[in-house]
DNA sequence: ACAAATGATTACTT
DNA sequence: AAGTAATCATTTGT
């Protein structure tokens, strides 16, 4: 601690610069009267003297000798001259003080730390509220290990940012005392008003703020630190869980024809998702934004290079294809029930494409069943991709439907559904055909 | 160790 | 503002 070494030794000077006793207030030479008779004289001199030499002499010595001066029978006297210089002098020292700007800077600290959770209140300790953390954040033991390891050197910083603080208010709080206790002894042989003593308690209290700032300007610093490291260590990928990805492709392939979750279907899959794994992010924004960039990579990746996705599309297809036939069936029969099983039954069903007529189509005569009621279809609008992409596996059908037209469930770009990727059929529609049926659409 | 897969980010477009 | 396309950085599978 030099710098409080220094700050004291400063602070010393200025006491003694302002208030010393050999300072410049110091009395003015008595010549002003000339009826005072030369013992006298000598008298006052010999006392001035002996004030003036009291700093340069050991403690004991002066304490011996500001006793000798104090039962001195001039004292009263001397006193009241000097409470009467000081009283003219008054005035000009205390022109230039009293201004309390809250330093803009400190308050920028301030505010910082107190939004970083340094200065705020203390919420438990260490472990404990590492703890209370996971157990909050509903068991997403993932993501909590880096999180945690954050909030501990978040709580070492505030540890040691307090440990300092409270050291400096001490030896603060220690200094002025000792200086108080200085004036008062001192207020014994010189006036000193208790707007002195103030002032000096807030020199003081200032030179320590000044310190106190450097102090939390550097755990501002180590705050800024650890945070943007954490933020790289966010920046470290983890990969969505099986299921997670079960669930989106499963909304991806049964929504092929429109895969843009609306932003409220997006909520939704993310809490699917996110309540399953632990995959999301402590945002509370990020679990949609997860889902969006799967989407979107979702899409790109799927139009780049359709070939590589079929399997996974005929996976999902038939996965989704016995829920969605049973979800038809059950349409079918009683037309006025819609069948909320399907994930994405959401509100905002909105498939107003053009195409969706057409699918409507064939599904009714897939099915042989008429049903009628768009309300229907629009509930079942999902369930149609999915028997679209089954059925397309099916030679029987594809070629009862149409077979090319209908084969590439991908075609839904000829109509624009999401984008056309350019040549979709001619690259697709030869490469695999119908030869690797996958079974399980027997039905 | 390598390449593929994959989630996130960025720049640009609409 | 949301999407696309390219790219980055990491994870995963071999």
């Amino acid at each position: 601690m030099d710098e409080q070494a220094r700050i004291m030794q400063a602070l010393g000077g200025v006491s003694l610069a302002g208030h010393s006793i050999q300072g410049g207030m110091a009395l003015p030479p008595p010549h002003g009267h000339d009826g005072i008779d030369d013992g006298r004289k000598q008298d006052i001199g010999d006392i001035l003297h002996q004030i003036m030499t009291i700093t340069d002499q050991s403690l004991d010595e002066a304490q011996a000798k500001k006793h000798g001066l104090n039962c001195h029978r001039m004292k009263p006297a001397l006193f009241s001259v000097l409470c009467e210089i000081k009283e003219k002098t008054g005035l000009s020292i205390r022109g230039a003080q009293e201004e309390d700007p809250p330093d803009p800077q400190l308050m920028r600290l301030d505010n910082m730390l107190l939004a970083e959770g340094v200065s705020g209140p203390e919420k438990g300790g260490g472990s404990a509220a590492a703890a209370a953390a996971a157990a909050a954040s509903g068991g997403a033991s993932d993501n909590s290990i880096e999180h945690s390891d954050y909030r501990a050197k978040l709580t070492q910083i505030r540890q040691i940012y307090h440990t300092e603080l409270e050291k400096y208010e001490q030896a603060c709080n220690e200094f002025t005392t000792h200086v108080m206790n200085l004036l008062r002894e001192q207020s014994r042989t010189r006036p000193i008003s208790p707007k002195e003593i103030e002032r000096m308690v807030g020199i003081i209290h200032r030179k320590f703020s000044s310190i106190q700032m450097q102090l939390k300007q550097s755990t501002c610093e180590a705050v800024m630190i650890l945070r943007s490291r954490f933020l790289d260590a966010r920046r470290k990928r983890r990969n969505f869980s099986k299921q997670a990805t079960e669930i989106l492709n499963e909304y991806f392939y049964s929504h092929l024809s429109n895969p843009y979750p609306s932003e409220e279907a997006k909520e939704e899959l993310a809490k699917k998702c996110s309540i399953t794994v632990s995959q999301v992010e402590h945002r509370a924004d990020s679990a949609p934004q997860s889902v969006s960039n799967w989407f979107g990579n979702k899409r790109i990746r799927y139009k780049k290079n359709i070939g590589k996705f079929q399997e996974e599309a005929n996976l999902y297809a038939a996965k989704t294809a016995v829920t969605a036939a049973h979800a038809v069936a059950a349409a079918v029969q009683n037309s006025q029930t819609n069948s909320p099983t399907t994930p994405n039954s959401g509100s905002s069903g909105s498939f107003n494409l053009p195409n969706s007529g057409d699918m409507f189509l064939s599904m009714q005569s897939l099915n042989g069943d008429s049903y009628q009621g768009a309300q229907v279809g629009a509930n079942v609008q999902s369930q149609v991709d999915t028997l679209r992409h089954v059925i397309s596996q099916t030679a029987g059908y594809s070629e009862a439907l149409g077979g090319n037209t209908m084969y590439s469930p991908h075609g839904l770009d000829a109509n624009g559904g999401w984008h056309d990727t350019t040549t979709p059929s001619a690259v697709i529609s030869p490469t695999e055909g119908p030869g690797s049926v996958h079974s399980d659409t027997s039905n």
